[in-house]
DNA sequence: ATGAAAGCGCTAACAC
DNA sequence: GTGTTAGCGCTTTCAT
C-alpha cells in the first residue's frame, strides 16, 4: 500500500487482484478489458481514491496535454482575451494552458518559453518580444510546435497568426483622407513594437493612393500610455498647423487624443486602431480599426492543436485576421456589446 | 546518444566524460562540485543543446513549480486582472501559473480541480462555482494546498481571500441614505453568488444602522448582463414611486442602470460595486465601491506559495481586502487610471 | 484478454 | 568531491 502519499496504480492493482498493466488500460479506455474486471477496477480505485499521475503518464509516453502561451502583457486586456480563447478551445479539446507574460522583454521571453519546454508542453504560443526565435530551433526540431500570435518570428519554422495591421490601417486614413482632411495626425507607440511598423505603412499606403505624402511633424512616435498619447496630441494641437484629424495606432493611444480633444473640445476627428471597453459609451462618435480578439485565439490554438496532431508535417502558415471599421461612441447604443 | 530525441542527463555525462549524478549537481547548483568540472559539464550542455525534463525531475523529487489558477470566468476582466497578478507573484518565485475556467459550472469546476491535481501541481487556487469541495480533500490531505479567492468554499481546510464586499455595500449604501434618498433601488445578479448575497447583506446594514427597512420592492436580483440590468431600471424608473437613487451589484449592473439612466436624463444617483474601464470618462459623476484587483491575486499567490513553502502547517486564514469608495465621472480627471 | 518486464529522465540515498 | 545504485508512477513492448 501506500507508505505515505497518494494511492498509485500498484496498489489499485493490488486492491483489485489484478496486475498493473490492467488498470493502466481501465484508465486508458483501452479495448479489450473484459468488463467484470474493469468493474473492479474501478470499485478500487473509488476505494483508494486514486488518481493517475499525469506526470508520470507524459514522462512515459513523451506527450503532453499542456499548452503553453507566452504573452507580451498579460495586464492588457487584448493578450487577456486571446488567453480566454485560447484556454477555452484547449479545454474543449482536453487540454491545459500555462500563461505566462514576457513584459516585453526579449530577455524574459526567452526564459519563460525555454522553461515551459523544459516542463515539454506539448506546445508554444508566443507573442514575441524578441527579434530572433532561432534559441526555440532545437524544441522545434524535437518536436515543440510553436505559434506566433500578433507579430511575427523569425528563425524557426513557425506558423503565425496576425491582424491585418496594414489593411485595417489603410483603411481608416483613406477614410480619413476621403473626408476631405488635409491635415492628418499619427499617434503611434514605439516603432519597435511590429504592429506600429505595420500601422503606419497602412497609413502610408493610404496617402499614396491618394498622391499624397505625410507630413513626418505630424507623426508622433513612443506612445506608451493614454498620457503619453495626450501630451503628444496637445503638442500638436498648439503647433503652428495643427491636424483636423487624428489616427491612433492603438487603444491607448486613442483614449489619450480623445482626453485631450475632449477637454479642449478641439474640432478633430478621431481614428483609431483597437476596440476598447465602453467605446460606446464616449459622447462623441469615432471610428475604430475593430477585430475579434477571441478569434486570434481560437486560431492559433487550433493552428497549434493541428499541428501538434499532424506531427508538424505541413508547411508553415500564416493567418491574417480580418479588421472592421465601426463606429463608436457619439449616442449610446442599444446594442452596445457586454460588459466582460 | 540520442536515438531519436532530445539529448538527456546521459548524453552530458557521456559528453563531458562525468557521471550522471554529477550533471545533476550541476544543473541543480548543488554545493560541493570541482569549478573545472562544472565547467566542463556546462560545455558539453552548450554542445548539446540539452534542457532539463522538468516532468521526470518532478517526478522524482514529488515536487512541482506550477500553480493553478481556476477562475469562474476567464473572459471576465476581474478574474483577468487577478491571473495576471498571480502570474507576476509565481514568476518572480521561480513558479508556473496554468489557468483554467469553470464557467461559473460547478461539475466543470470539479473536473479542472481534478485534472490539475493529477498534473501534481504544487497548488490550487479556486473561485468557487461549487457549494462542496469536499472532492478535494484527498488532495489537500495528500498536500495539494487550495486557496479560495472572491468567495469562501467549504468542506476542506484552505485559506481565503475575499473582497470587503459587506463592509464595501454598506458604505456606499450609508452615503446614499445620508444624502437624504428616501427610495434606494438595488440591482443585484443572481443570489446564489456569494458576493450578491453579501453585498445585498451591507446594503441591509447601512439600511438597519439608519433605523429603516430596504423596501423588497426595490431589490432586483439575477441580472446577469447589463441589458438586463438596463430592463430592470427601466421598470423601477416607471414604476408608481420610482428610486431617486440605485446601488448596482457589480459593474455590469452599474452600466446597464447608467445606461438607461443616461438614455433619460432621468435624475437619479448612482452608485456601485466595481471599477470599470474608462469609468472615469463617464459624462456622469457615479460613486465606486472600488478595491485593488490585482492586491487579490497578489495575497492569494503569497499565501498559497507561503503554504506550500511551509508545509501546510498553519491554520487556514481569511483575509479580507479592503474597498474604497471613490468617485468616477463627472469630468476628465487628468489622473485617469491607465488604460490597460 | 491479461500479465511480466523494461525503461521514460531524473533525483535521492548511499557508497567510495 | 564524485560515482553507483535505486527507484518516482506510469506506458510500452512482448509474451502468454
Amino acid at each position: 500500500m501506500r507508505k505515505s502519499g497518494r494511492p498509485t496504480m500498484i496498489d489499485v492493482a493490488a486492491e483489485a487482484g489484478v496486475s498493473l498493466k490492467t488498470v493502466s488500460r481501465v484508465i486508458n479506455t483501452e479495448p479489450n478489458v473484459d468488463a467484470a474486471m474493469a468493474a473492479r477496477v474501478h470499485d478500487a480505485i473509488e476505494r483508494l481514491g486514486y488518481h493517475r499521475n499525469a506526470l508520470a503518464a507524459s514522462l512515459r509516453s513523451g506527450t503532453n496535454d499542456t499548452l503553453a502561451f507566452v504573452a507580451a502583457d498579460l495586464a492588457n486586456t487584448f493578450y487577456l482575451g486571446v488567453a480566454a480563447a485560447l484556454s477555452g478551445v484547449a479545454v474543449q479539446r482536453g487540454m491545459h494552458v500555462v500563461m505566462a507574460s514576457s513584459e516585453e522583454d526579449a530577455a524574459a521571453e526567452r526564459r519563460l518559453a525555454l522553461d515551459l519546454c523544459q516542463r515539454r508542453v506539448g506546445g508554444l504560443i508566443l507573442v514575441p518580444a524578441a527579434w530572433d526565435h532561432s534559441y526555440l530551433a532545437r524544441e522545434v526540431a524535437h518536436g515543440t510546435p510553436v505559434v506566433f500570435l500578433d507579430r511575427p518570428g523569425s528563425g524557426i519554422p513557425a506558423d503565425a497568426v496576425l491582424i491585418d495591421n496594414r489593411g485595417g490601417a489603410r483603411a481608416a486614413v483613406v477614410e480619413l483622407l476621403a473626408a476631405g482632411h488635409e491635415r492628418v495626425g499619427i499617434l503611434l507607440d514605439a516603432p519597435e513594437i511590429y504592429t506600429m511598423r505595420e500601422r503606419l505603412a497602412g497609413a502610408e499606403e493610404a496617402f499614396s493612393a491618394a498622391g499624397r505624402t505625410l507630413d513626418p511633424a505630424l507623426v508622433v512616435s513612443g506612445l506608451h500610455t493614454p498620457q503619453d498619447a495626450r501630451a503628444a496630441m496637445a503638442r500638436l494641437l498648439e503647433s503652428s498647423d495643427p491636424p483636423t484629424a487624428v489616427f491612433c495606432g492603438n487603444n491607448r493611444a486613442t483614449v489619450g487624443a480623445l482626453e485631450e480633444i475632449m477637454t479642449r473640445d478641439a474640432d478633430v476627428d478621431v481614428s483609431g486602431f483597437d476596440d476598447f471597453e465602453l467605446s460606446w459609451m464616449l459622447p462623441r462618435r469615432i471610428r475604430i480599426v475593430s477585430y475579434d480578439i477571441a478569434e486570434l485565439g481560437i486560431r492559433a490554438a487550433t493552428t497549434l492543436l493541428d499541428r501538434i496532431a499532424s506531427g508538424g508535417a505541413a508547411e508553415p502558415s500564416t493567418q491574417l485576421v480580418p479588421t472592421a471599421l465601426v463606429d463608436r461612441g457619439g449616442r449610446l447604443s442599444v446594442d452596445a456589446p457586454r460588459l466582460p
